[in-house]
DNA sequence: TCATGGGGGAATTATATATTCCAATTTACA
DNA sequence: TGTAAATTGGAATATATAATTCCCCCATGA
């Protein structure tokens, strides 16, 4: 079984003789190197025999070490983006340093994000959407952008989206909700005060909630969509969050479209609408 | 130079010889079974010698031919997710599927986006915005939230930045900004009227312009970065386009970040005040 | 028609990989 | 503690694979 050979080899590391754990942490220290080797040169490295190294590659699963060398070549260049995404962006990192760890930092909040929420939660999240007579999109700070974006391509399908304005506003909206509306409120951390305040109200006037983020208090919206950042590339930049929060709503819009009928048609019109305005 | 063997493969096609083509569409067509073959063995699927495999190898820039199924197996570990992008979503697509081609379509924006900005034009956008005295950030349509996203961020650092409102009142602040202001336009299309008249504008004034997306007119912004999205999984929804431009805006951010000094000082700052005031 | 040059393959050589066999060390048990 | 069994690791060997060489053939142009 190779389906994660660094993986498997980390797991058995402990139950192996001394040759072949010299011969595993060279592996793990630097696959990348090993690729390039040959079975002498790998050998001579691990201060063990050639034959040595190839009963390792036996042992582990594999026909013999060109095939090993293969699939470490395979799984370090699918974990090439992965691995920059702990490391944080330093002073001294050059331009494509920084762009290669931004870049991987998205396609993790992307990733994880998209993993976190299970299918039959995403159902049901578009099942709210779809049923909904008036949606009120709520989120502040950064989360405000989220809202509108999401609002605004809500708004493309005929939906009748209330976002935007400030907290007071807001509530005086939803003071006229009902059961067959719906408040999606948005919010990474799930302890923005507002929108506590609108969820609760939300929910004890029997207004269906989507929440899109964390949120940890009692009573908890039906629907809970998970938003996974790891900010630790700017510190605090809410770029990740900003990402995984994109995630949730384009996929959601995504599968919503999905759910209608002609889709094509109707945002060709709003282009069109669009260039007449010029 | 092996940065990517299937493209320059398939650049070279035209210009080869008969056996040369032939190695090269099994490559092409089977690169995951090409991967696990001798060069004898793909010397007859190929109906050429074996030498002739060697040659090949050689001639695309590799020692050998082992070292050419090492490449090609991470090249193809690495495309393992970009496969879907140009898919499209079905209405009979299962919700896992959609939100796998989702996930491409982003992972595709980022990566042609981060691609096509060479350092040299993103350092001169960096060099702007660390110079800049005054910013007016102008995007309208589904730009003005990324205008915004980027403005507060900015904000955070001490920047004085202008960003919102309407186009009327975005010119009449533009008026009184001069060499040592600047004036950043965000516009997929680079087709926006109110855009395209703001850049005249500045450039007829001496204010240096940065723009993000594509620019097609004269005379021609400074500094142009440009945006690649591929709008095919939900056409015209703007998602890919949103998410490219949040990623050049979101690197521009962390390399100014990354330019300054105390970054984690600063942020933490803004983030203790927000908790002041809950 | 004949020289020239490039591409391709057969045969050869070189190299790398895999197997076998044996020695050394450890382990198990009397 | 001694001895047999078992396991590990390496030297030597055998085999498979890769790379080079050399030569033929065909296309091209004089």
């Amino acid at each position: 079984m190779s389906t994660n050979l660094i993986t498997s080899l980390n797991a058995r590391l402990e139950g192996m003789s001394a040759s072949e754990r010299a011969i595993a942490e060279v592996i793990l220290d630097a696959p990348a190197e090993v690729v390039a080797l040959s079975s002498q040169a790998l050998a001579k490295r691990c201060n063990v025999s050639q034959s040595s190294i190839i009963k390792f590659c036996q042992k582990v699963g594999f026909p013999g070490f060109p095939a090993l060398k293969i699939e470490l070549s395979a799984e370090t260049a699918r974990s090439e983006n992965a691995q920059q995404i702990h490391a944080g962006i330093f002073s001294d990192d050059s331009l494509g340093a920084v762009a290669k760890k931004l870049f991987a930092s998205k396609i993790a909040a992307l990733s994880e994000t998209m993993k976190a929420n299970p299918n039959a939660v995403l159902d049901a999240a578009v099942g709210q959407i779809s049923a909904a007579n008036r949606i009120l999109i709520l989120g502040v700070g950064g989360s405000a952008l989220v809202a509108q974006d999401l609002s605004s391509k809500l708004a493309k399908f005929g939906k009748a989206v209330i976002a935007g304005g400030d907290s007071h506003i807001q509530l005086a909206n939803l003071a006229s909700f009902g059961a067959g509306d719906l408040l999606i409120s948005i919010s990474y951390s799930g302890t923005t005060r507002e929108v506590q305040v609108a969820v609760e109200f939300a929910l004890a006037h029997g207004v269906p909630v989507l929440h899109i983020g964390a949120y940890h208090q009692a009573p908890a919206p039906e629907v809970v969509l998970h938003c996974v950042a790891d900010e630790n590339i700017v510190r605090s930049s809410s770029i990740a969050t900003r990402t995984a929060q994109m995630a949730i709503t384009d996929l959601l819009f995504v599968l919503f479209v999905q759910g209608q009928g002609d889709v094509a048609a109707r945002i060709s019109d709003s282009h069109a609408l669009v260039r007449q305005i010029r």
